[in-house]
DNA sequence: AACGTTACCGGAAACGTTTCCAGCTCTTTT
DNA sequence: AAAAGAGCTGGAAACGTTTCCGGTAACGTT
């Protein structure tokens, strides 16, 4: 079942029926017609391969995925899919790990696939400067502010929240309730990252409420917003003896951890310590107790980043970077003090 | 730069270096040595597009994703994305919501890409058997025994964990530790579902120990294995005002509703009541209790389902059936009477 | 010396589209 | 009445591969 069955079955030509299905303009009604329903009935359907070929591009979008332990990425990943599906185009997604060839094997790879733009969601990348320019295709940071820390602004498009912004108002929630006293655990992902910025906002948050920064109450963990490492974090916090009345943990599962660790040292959330965080996933809706968080528009963000992406992939629009604002929930790990 | 480049360069003709390119054996050492080493050099990469066209197949794998709320999916998913990579193929996924026409969209659309196999994920599908039947393709049911209740176990392949012994085992753990009074959220998803068989082994376990069934004790909810209705479901049951020391849930997530169910009506877990889920997600390990859990081999059954379909799509292997082990996770959720 | 075999290689068709170009028929303009 | 334009259509090249088929050279066998 080809063009050409269609064409011969309707009487035109080859030429004419590609008219048809492209929508070009320049064909009588009757035949459009015609060949529309031929092709409903026998339930044609173009070869794909083919029409990558001449057209030499393909309908591919990539999406890197990184920082498996973050459950909101599996969230995000669902509504770009969706997206990318309803503009009629295909998901190819690749999920990364921390070892540095693989993560550089991603830029390579994405390559091999005709993809026609790229999507980078995730913690961190390790790509040089040199590697992504590499990339001919436009792509889209995706809840990352600064994924590639040293590129220039016009090279590449970016949504996320305000990171700064919403690590200022969490911590602004707790001094609000009363809290003096505030740790925060931050992962030391690499420079400009995601946690710095947070980490930033925490800090400016402090400052302008005149509250001193107690380096004891910063807990750095390895990893990228693991559960592990930050449960070991907060444990390693209680050993210290130091006191504080409130953690800030950079997102839900971080926060769970750390609500589990100070539970299993005997301190109750939020009566002996209130936690807050940042995402706003559904399940921490049905955390013990529900989580207070800053949650991310999560739909609006898989939404603006297919946009995007789109607009510079087919009109060449120009790069744009996108700050959203993350809402604050309240749930039950925060209380006054 | 394509293989005509290549075969130029190198002085030989293009069939040459397809042959090289492919592994044919009847091309002298040194000649493919050169050849291989130019595109080394070149970087060259072969056009995907245009040997899918000739070879009428691509190297697409689709992925039908169903069940959104369930986390246990994501994880999967990833698994399989990530074997699908290391075999060389591109994994294309597509999720889907409980609209039946999208649905059955599912179905069509995933046969407009060239797709070579599928993979279906996800609690339920309502495609019909005539509907499969139009799938030309080899698929697998990933986490689903009966995925398509009417279907002939010829026509397609299963991994999964034995819901029915999983279901049991779990029932099971709690009666050894004292428990008379069980109750069990049970999603109504559709006749022989994977809700289904967990049931009959829940009831099987009952019915092994000598514990009277007591249908007051039985939760049905709607959705699948969604969150608020299992929420929704045990408040009811706790309204009702029946006695019970124990609770079965049919997922981690649900699990965690259910907890949270009964610790807003005061009871804590596991003190008040026991509660055992299965799916053994990473962030239950920091629900508060940690759950008890039955962990489904989450990594095993992505490889085993990617190696399958391979087999059957490449070797035209026979479908098979894999049933895999789920093994207890202790937590704290259940205490001894 | 003739033949068959083996190992290797090139030519060319084929895959199913899109798109440029040319041509045809009508209508409108000069 | 001729020229110009508009609207529609078909022919054919092109996209970059794979693969079938045939051919050559070298070599061993009779």
């Amino acid at each position: 079942m080809t063009i050409k069955d269609i064409a011969k079955v309707c009487g035109v030509s080859v030429s004419t029926v590609s008219r048809v299905l492209n929508k070009h303009p320049d064909v009588s009604e009757t035949v459009r017609r015609r060949v529309l329903q031929e092709v409903e009935t026998q339930g044609y359907i173009p070869n794909n391969s083919a029409r990558d070929l001449v057209r030499s591009r393909s309908d591919a979008i990539g999406v890197v995925v990184r920082g498996t332990g973050n459950l909101f990425f599996a969230e995000m990943l669902k509504t770009i899919g969706r997206e990318i599906d309803r503009a009629g185009y295909t998901m190819v997604p690749r999920f990364i790990d921390s070892d540095a060839d693989e993560v550089k094997a991603g830029a390579i790879l994405e390559r091999e696939k005709k993809l026609q733009g790229l999507i980078f969601l995730g913690g961190r990348f390790d790509y040089t400067p040199a590697e992504l320019t590499l990339i001919g295709v436009p792509y889209v940071c995706c809840s990352y502010t600064n994924c590639f820390g040293s590129l220039e602004e016009k090279d590449y498009s970016s949504v996320s929240i305000d990171d700064h912004l919403t690590a200022y108002r969490a911590t602004e929630h707790l001094i609000r309730c009363g809290h003096r006293r505030i740790a925060a655990v931050v992962p030391s992902c690499s420079d400009r990252s995601i946690s710095e910025l947070r980490y930033d906002g925490f800090r400016s948050a402090l400052r302008d409420y005149g509250i001193a920064f107690d380096s004891n109450l910063l807990v750095e963990t390895g990893g990228c917003f693991e559960m592990p490492e930050t449960y070991e974090g907060v444990c390693r916090l209680l050993r210290c003896g130091v006191d504080f009345t409130a953690l800030l943990t950079l997102s839900d599962t971080t926060a769970m951890a750390a609500m589990k660790a100070l539970q299993d040292h005997g301190r109750s959330v939020p009566q002996d310590c209130s936690v807050i965080a940042i995402d706003g996933l559904n399940v921490s809706e049905y955390a013990n107790p529900t989580l207070t968080t800053m949650v991310q528009p999560v739909e609006e963000m898989g939404r603006e980043s297919v946009r995007i992406l789109l607009d510079t992939m087919e009109n060449g629009a120009p790069t744009e970077h996108l700050r959203l604002e993350a809402k604050l929930r309240a749930g039950q790990s925060v209380c006054d003090l």
